[in-house]
RNA sequence: GAGCCGCUAGCUCAGUAGGUAGAGCAUCGCCCUUUUAAGGCGAGGGCCCUGGGUUCGAGUCCCAGGCGGCUCACCA
């Protein structure tokens, strides 16, 4: 042990001390038959009266987060999974041993305890232990009973205690399981199969992005960590497997702030014979479903507060239909400027100028268009808005429109001003797909670190015929925080990634 | 990567002007059989993030570094 503060040695001679009395520190099995969220549901009804005339007894197991003594009784509070339920340890009922017990237990020991329920003169219900177990003495104590564990980087290092500590933490995990999981059912229900691609791979693909990389020792090879699923789970369309979804890990060897976490989870799925207006449809009943599962069945808005420092909050409509703009539109309007303007390249330069972007020179018109939408619209995209007809420039692996070739048919999501979705009809052109590869390699060569690699094998199975198929990607770590109301993509991730400690 | 802020007891925090390092909770001892931030009396507990410097003297001032947070830039 690291360090041997009084707390961590008293409760380590207190080990010998329940050993002299025959009892195991560390336990074995405890034949649970209550849980306290369950008990607490059922008996919030029951009155002092009823529980004194027909006795309820039950049998329950947790952590002791709170003791208060008082010679020959206690009380204690016991945290069961979400709920935390009071226990009294009394002198008379429990006997000479079971007392001894009691008098050595600590915050944050873990017990089982069985005994009649009843309430006490303020009404609580509380459980009269006539039987105590200790299930784990714990060496270390818990943080503070009123501000519990505050430091941030404590609660991210030290997550397990931050759990036990803030118990509106461990209601933003249990949250996003239920996201998780509704999204899985919405998908199941819709007939899409999950699977599972290669997190490794030989060339990473399906995204923009800095891989990691890795080495497989037998094979000698270099692997990367995937920066996305996608040419795989098309793979997976062109052998038959209509539709699909993977919800999995990708990896970005990339900064890391309140919105970026070096691995972080993603939802794509693929639809054979649909095309992107589908997934519109799709992804506006998908997320209006997470809405009211978070948020209640009858839930239009929700508040969103974006920054830490900023105690703004945002209301977000989820009325639909949402609205759907093109690209293009979309920094027109926020220009004001006139159809025959926004298609003019020295337009663009000049309102890139004018708006202070940030040019390196030698932009291309929708390179341009791509800064101004990033520095003037998508910051106004509060509630949630379709952005449509994105270049096939910034579209490698998108579909061309067939009456502009020039743009994809593609949308993105926008909500709180952040891109939550991204989806197209998929190119399935094999020819078109090695000219945008090569058109990638050529700026790889210029030194775009993120620019996509070419994957023979990917443009082999697009060979053999991929059916017309939409995709979409969804970051479930940010429409996580979207839902959960958490500013930080820390606060969604349980471990999210520190410099480890010295 | 840059700027700003933080780091003191197990936890949450004070620490005046540079002069022997404090409180609450927790811990230990005593009292206490319906408390819920229980109460009363007493006690112990410190690498003040690290390393330099200034000074008779540094938690405090200066320099460098570490870790974290936020903001900005790139990405989802």
């Amino acid at each position: 042990m690291d360090e041997l503060n009084d707390q961590i040695e008293q409760r380590i001679k207190k080990l010998d001390r329940l050993r002299s009395l025959g009892i195991d520190p560390f336990g074995g099995k405890f034949n649970v038959k209550d849980s306290a969220p369950d008990v607490i549901a059922r008996y919030t009804q029951a009155t002092k009266e009823a529980l004194a005339s027909t006795p309820v007894l039950v049998t329950l197991a947790g952590r002791v987060t709170a003791l208060r003594r008082f010679g020959k009784a206690a009380f204690a509070s016991i945290q069961d999974g979400p709920a935390s339920i009071q226990v009294y340890l009394k002198k008379d009922v429990l006997g000479e041993p079971g007392f001894a017990l009691a008098e050595l237990l600590d915050i944050a020991d873990w017990i089982g305890v069985s005994g009649p329920l009843f309430r006490t003169k303020t009404n609580e219900l509380t459980i009269e232990v006539q039987q105590l177990t200790l299930l784990c003495k714990a060496l270390r104590p818990l943080p503070e009973k009123w501000h519990g564990l505050t430091d941030i980087e404590m609660r991210y290092r030290h997550r397990y205690v931050d759990l036990i500590a803030n118990p509106e933490v461990k209601n933003i995990f249990l949250l996003r399981s239920r996201i998780i999981q509704t999204i899985r059912a919405f998908l199941a229900a819709r007939g899409f199969l999950e699977v599972e691609t290669p997190m490794m791979q030989p060339i990473p693909g399906g995204a923009t992005a800095r891989p990691f990389v890795t080495h497989h020792n037998s094979l000698g090879i270099d692997l990367y960590l995937r920066v996305a699923p996608e040419l795989y789970l098309k793979r997976l369309i062109v052998g038959g497997l209509n539709r699909v979804f993977e919800i999995n890990r990708n990896f970005r060897n990339e900064g890391i702030s309140t919105i970026h976490n070096p691995e972080f989870t993603m939802l794509e799925f693929y639809m054979a014979y649909a095309d992107y207006h589908d997934l519109i449809e799709l992804t506006e009943e998908l997320i209006t479903a997470l809405v009211k599962e978070v948020h209640g069945q009858g839930t239009e808005a929700i508040p969103y507060r974006p920054s830490l420092t900023d105690d703004r909050t945002l209301t977000i409509s989820f009325t639909r239909p949402w609205k759907r703009m093109t690209y293009r539109d979309a920094v027109r309007e926020h220009l004001g400027a006139k159809p025959q303007e926004i298609t003019d390249p020295a337009f663009a330069l000049a309102q890139a100028k004018q708006h202070h972007c940030e040019l390196k020179g030698g932009e291309s018109y929708w390179q341009l268009l791509s800064l101004l939408f990033e520095e003037l619209v998508e910051p106004t995209l509060i509630n949630p808005t379709f952005i449509t007809d994105f270049p096939v420039e910034l579209s490698p692996l998108a579909k061309r429109n067939a009456a502009d070739p020039e743009l994809t048919d593609r949308f993105e999501l926008f909500i709180a001003g952040r891109e939550i979705a991204n989806a197209f009809s998929e190119l399935n052109d094999p020819l078109d797909q090695r000219k945008r590869f090569e058109a990638q390699v050529a700026e790889r060569a210029k030194g775009d670190l993120e620019a996509q690699h070419l994957d023979e094998d990917f443009l082999r199975a697009l060979e053999h015929g991929m059916p017309p198929t939409a995709g979409e990607g969804i970051g479930i770590d940010r429409l996580v925080m979207l839902l959960t109301n958490q500013p930080s993509i820390r606060d969604v991730i349980l471990f999210p990634q520190l410099r480890p400690e010295k």
